[in-house]
DNA sequence: CAGTGAGCGAGCTTCCGCTTGACTT
């Protein structure tokens, strides 16, 4: 019989450790929280120094009570969640609610190989009070927000339902960012490509190295270049390099399932967590990229064997993210042998080898090109047509991932003074951009970079603000739009306006009228909680008290005093005025 | 006389982060 007990946050994390340990243990999850602060009331004493209250959750009352059983029967428990703050908050409720003594080995590891776990095993430490502490005052600051501020809107404006330290500046951004796609006046510049022909009928495509300001400008210089002669003036060759990116984390990941695959960040999420219970891939919500030393030395023996060793490359990926937990692997195949995967629906099919390809690129070496620019002489004007080049020396990793064959520009093996000749022209009218609205994914990706969210509400953050009826994503046909186009043909220059398709938009993120009020709202009364760096900021506080033992409550007062005041104030603005707002 | 509608009051909503399925749109 078992006589260890061993408890994780993933069930099946669960099934793959009972693997490695043997007989003797027995390994059961919690999945994920147990307990939390009561889903109606605030649960948090103010007066009494922020006391929070904590109760079983609904869902996992009957997860405790099967735990509560097993540690009935073990002679050994160890508390082995995640190595960040909300597991070891997780592994303290654990404590507290299984009555379990206060020096219940807890173990770590970072990765779910054999060897990470019997090393873990070996040498467990206790639970950080310290880094429960950084997560209550997490919590806390998060319940005090979320529970004070909503209310508020409730009574001020209507259809704003609630407010938060996350998804508050997610609206925001959303609603900034349309309101400079409104405030944008389109401006249009005359941009200029041609083909030019040498003696042997080898076609260069060129470009003008001047844009033009005027449809005037464009026409003088296309009635000039009639009697122009071109020439080769310059030939620059030099050697160049791309570099494979990283293996994914939960952002990046879905960042490309949007763009290759057409996924939802939900759809994403979704399919993952399939291939993760599965057995293949490993975790799906991190933000490290780190590969374990088992999978480096798999992966270079797959790239050794199937591309030989010019193609292997080992490289140890590290995070720039200052708040990146890392408690996890990157988001690789657990058998780096398999890249593909039969018999399985097409969709987690395709993710599956989107992650196989990432992971393998990401230990193969650079891919080598050579870039040629070849400079045009026009003879009786100041500007000159450039051609550009690359060609792909050695694929390196390209040969697994990102490549595309038209990428490869092959140019004509041309000489400087070779004279060339004019075989097509276009100078068309291209007008400026806006910033382009968000999708989910990159609207994931800004949350990232601004340290908002944590890999695992990525994706109901996106759901939560369409939800809230704050945003929707909406495709919207574009509309037609004219543009002047000079062209010469027949030794003559001729003029049109053909029409284009502009400002169509497919699954893009627009606010509700609601969100606007909101987030002016909340900007006026509530400047610091959506600011974008207010989590960044609290993050400094809560490292003071994970590692320097600043208490949690000091923290938490410092925020909320002046937080209040502004609750306080907010309930004299008149509804009158949140709806002048605008 | 029956059906309509204005007006009033009561009850409800809410945070973020960690895990999965179950169960509706």
């Amino acid at each position: 019989m078992a006589k260890n007990l061993v408890i994780v946050e993933s069930p099946a994390k669960a099934k793959t450790i009972e693997k490695f340990l043997g007989k003797d243990y027995t390994v059961k999850s919690s999945i994920g929280h147990i307990r939390d602060m009561p889903k109606k009331d605030m649960g948090i004493d103010i007066e009494n120094n922020f006391q929070p209250s904590y109760v079983v959750s609904a869902d996992k009352k009957k997860v405790v009570a099967d735990l509560r059983k097993s540690v009935k029967t073990a002679d050994q428990v160890y508390l082995a969640t995640d190595e960040d703050r909300e597991g070891e908050a997780i592994a303290w409720h654990l404590l507290e609610t299984l009555n379990l003594p206060k020096d219940t080995p807890r173990i770590v590891f970072h990765e779910i190989t054999k060897g990470a776990i019997t090393e873990a095993i070996t040498s467990p430490r206790t639970v950080d009070y310290q880094v429960v502490d950084a997560q209550q005052a997490r919590r806390v600051i998060d319940r005090l927000v979320g529970f004070e501020i909503s209310p508020v809107l409730w009574r001020k404006i209507s259809g704003a339902r609630s407010a938060g330290r996350v998804q508050s500046p997610v609206v925001r951004l959303v609603v900034e960012r349309e309101r400079e796609i409104t405030k944008h006046t389109t401006q249009s510049i005359y941009k200029v490509k041609a083909e030019l022909v040498n003696d042997n009928g080898e076609v260069v495509d060129v470009k003008l190295s001047k844009d033009f300001d005027s449809k005037d400008e464009a026409v003088v210089f296309t009635t000039a270049l009639l009697d122009a002669k071109l020439s080769v003036s310059a030939i620059e060759k030099k050697p160049s390099k791309r570099s494979p990116k990283p293996p994914f984390i939960t952002s990046t990941l879905q960042q490309e399932a949007s763009q290759k695959l057409g996924f939802s960040v939900k759809q994403t999420m979704t399919l993952a967590q399939g291939l993760y219970r599965e057995g293949s891939i490993t975790y799906m919500r991190t933000d490290s990229f780190t590969l374990s030393e088992t999978a480096i030395e798999a992966a270079g023996a797959v790239i050794e064997k199937t591309y030989g060793s010019d193609y292997h490359q080992v490289r140890r990926y590290k995070t720039k993210d200052a708040g990146a937990q890392e408690a996890h692997e990157a988001i690789r195949p657990t058998d780096l042998t398999r890249p593909e995967i039969y018999g399985l629906e097409d969709q987690a099919a395709k993710l599956y080898a989107l992650i196989y390809k990432r992971t393998l690129a990401s230990q193969m070496s650079d891919a080598k090109l050579q870039r040629t620019q070849i400079k045009t002489n026009i003879s009786n004007r100041d500007e000159t047509f450039v051609a550009n080049g690359e060609i792909l020396v050695f694929p390196g990793f390209l040969s697994v991932y990102d490549y595309l064959s038209s990428d490869d520009k092959l140019l004509p093996d041309l000489s400087q003074g070779d004279e060339l000749t004019l075989v097509n022209f276009a100078a068309r009218e291209s007008f400026s951009r806006a910033k382009p609205r968000y999708t989910e994914a990159s609207l994931v990706k800004k949350i990232e970079e601004m340290g908002i969210g944590r890999p695992s509400t990525f994706a109901t953050m996106v759901s939560t603000v369409q939800d809230r009826n704050y945003v929707t994503k909406e495709t919207r046909e574009g509309v037609e739009r004219a543009f002047q186009l000079i062209e010469i043909n027949e030794g003559k220059v001729e003029q049109s306006e053909p029409i284009e398709n502009a400002g169509a938009e497919k699954n893009k993120l627009f606010p509700t009228s609601v969100a606007y009020l909101l987030t002016d709202f909340l900007v006026k009364h509530f400047g610091d909680i959506v600011d974008y760096k207010f989590t960044a900021n609290l993050e400094t506080d809560f490292d003071t008290i994970a590692n320097q033992g600043v208490v949690w409550q000091s923290v938490v007062k410092e925020f909320y005093g002046p937080f209040h005041a502004k609750i306080e104030a907010a309930d004299d603005i008149s509804r009158e005025e949140t709806h002048g707002m605008r």
